[in-house]
DNA sequence: GGTCTGACTAGGT
DNA sequence: AACCTAGCCAGAC
């Protein structure tokens, strides 16, 4: 594993309980800026690693689409095990719930 | 080593 | 607000 996706998770892994990070935002964070596409394919290779893969959510506050639904169901599960409020059509609220890093 | 794909995004329409 | 497009770059082949 690389020196980035280390940092990809290791961000990650500081997110809060009851938060989000949106994939650019991680992206930005990890020096990358303008690459979430990595974060994305980071986290798709990282089951088994320690982490709160389900608090990453797109810049229009919704679950992507993934390669498994039944994945995205218990996404939605463990974000609302937190407290992350949903919208009618299942979108987070962003300027409520996304994680704003040393604020 | 060229091409294609995709847990994405910003910007234009 | 929804849709389209170009840009993005690590993997898979």
């Amino acid at each position: 594993m690389n020196r980035t996706y280390q940092q990809i998770y290791q961000i990650i892994r500081n997110i809060p309980r009851g938060k989000v990070a949106t994939y650019g935002q991680i992206a930005a964070l990890a020096g990358i800026p303008g690459s979430a596409r990595q974060v994305g394919y980071a986290l798709h290779s990282s089951r088994g690693e320690n982490l709160p893969w389900y608090r990453v959510i797109n810049a229009r506050g919704e679950i992507s689409v993934l390669p498994d639904p039944q994945v995205a169901d218990l996404q939605h599960q463990l974000l609302t095990a937190e407290g992350i409020l949903f919208d009618h059509r299942g979108r987070i609220n962003l300027s409520r719930f996304q994680w704003q890093p040393s604020k």
